[in-house]
DNA sequence: ATTTTATATTAGACCAGTCGTCTATAAAAA
DNA sequence: TTTTTATAGACGACTGGTCTAATATAAAAT
């Protein structure tokens, strides 16, 4: 096995641990021995459990950019149908997950926010990055009238993820879908309504 | 020190370093020494760590209980107003405590509810109290037209609380509070606007 | 082809820290 | 005095992340 192909081996494995049993209750060892990877090993492929960490944090990142982009910049759906499809499918996606787990960037940010100053930064520059999709999309459907001229698109996007972010935390407390579906009904029929 | 007095400041104590540094990162000893009660007299108090925690999700629990009625029976105030003021109280004590910590129940389900069916139960079901208190005070805004008699308060209750959590936990990330102020400024002037 | 050098990888020791148990002791109440 | 209540902290068994020393593999040089 190259040293990429296990590095990568390593981070998706930690990227399962990570979401299933956050950052503190996952042992370097129990990754290890999930990914059929040496003890010893670990510490050649990364320097601490805290860079392994944050490479998870960073690879995941990268992958849900590139599904928010799909969903977001797809232009043959209008702005506000394009934002609507990527929740919902989300939606979808976390409830077939038995509502467990939730957002992994969101857990951690919870879990280590007041712990560890360099995963905050990480994880702040990365919300902050998909709030600038959000903000893209709503700024678009604000220009197509598909959103009221009064809102004030940035305050909006900052709700919905933030929102977002809360219905997933409740999904896994109540293991119900609900959470999610309240999220969509009252964000898009209330919040975001034409 | 009387029994209730150790007990006590162990369950306050322990709520502190929960709220800090979440439960899996909490040690015992750490609480004991922060105390200053002995090992020996932790397990004479509490079956275990386990347990400990879930007394302080109870304890915690009433306790924010009394300050929700607090607000939202306040019957000199209209039903949105005390739903208003309650929130921004709210906002005003995180952000005195430098967006640290956050809300130890939300913390809790998101490190534990895949973790621990005994603590996301006892969680769930304090939510669903919440909630009620929302439901309650949401009926009587709806009856007196302060809110629009189209939406369902359920829902909307349940929005709110989601959301709400989602604020804290942005607020955290971000250490700011303006997560906490634009959940005030969407969810009072926009959804719920006269 | 064989030896030397450099790199890639692993085994296992290490120590600090975990929860929980145990026995012994002190204080208070009956 | 006897019994209950509470304190005291050592101890065990285990797991945590980390590090050094050793091995295996590949590259270079003779």
């Amino acid at each position: 096995m190259g040293k990429d192909t296990t590095k990568l081996a390593l981070l998706k494995t930690g990227a399962r641990f990570l979401k299933e049993k956050g950052y503190n209750h996952t042992g370097i060892q129990e990754v290890l021995q999930a990914t059929g990877v040496p003890k010893g090993s670990f510490y050649y492929y990364f320097k601490s459990k805290e860079d392994f960490g944050l490479e998870i944090v960073k690879h995941d990142a990268c992958e849900h950019n590139q599904v928010l982009d799909k969903y977001l910049k797809d232009e043959t759906l209008s702005p506000l149908t394009r934002l609507r499809q990527y929740f919902a499918a989300k939606c979808e996606e976390f409830a077939s997950l038995q509502c467990r787990e939730g957002c992994l960037l969101g857990n951690l940010g919870q879990e280590l926010a007041d712990q560890n100053e360099r995963f905050r930064l990480r994880l702040e520059e990365i919300f902050a990055a998909w709030r600038d999709r959000y903000i893209d999309c709503l700024q678009q459907a604000q220009a197509v009238g598909e959103i009221s001229p009064d809102l004030d698109v940035r305050i909006l996007a900052d709700f919905c993820l933030n929102s977002w972010e809360g219905a997933l935390q409740q999904m896994k407390v109540t293991k119900s879908p609900v959470p999610l579906q309240t999220f969509m009904s009252v964000m898009f029929d209330v919040v975001l309504k034409p």
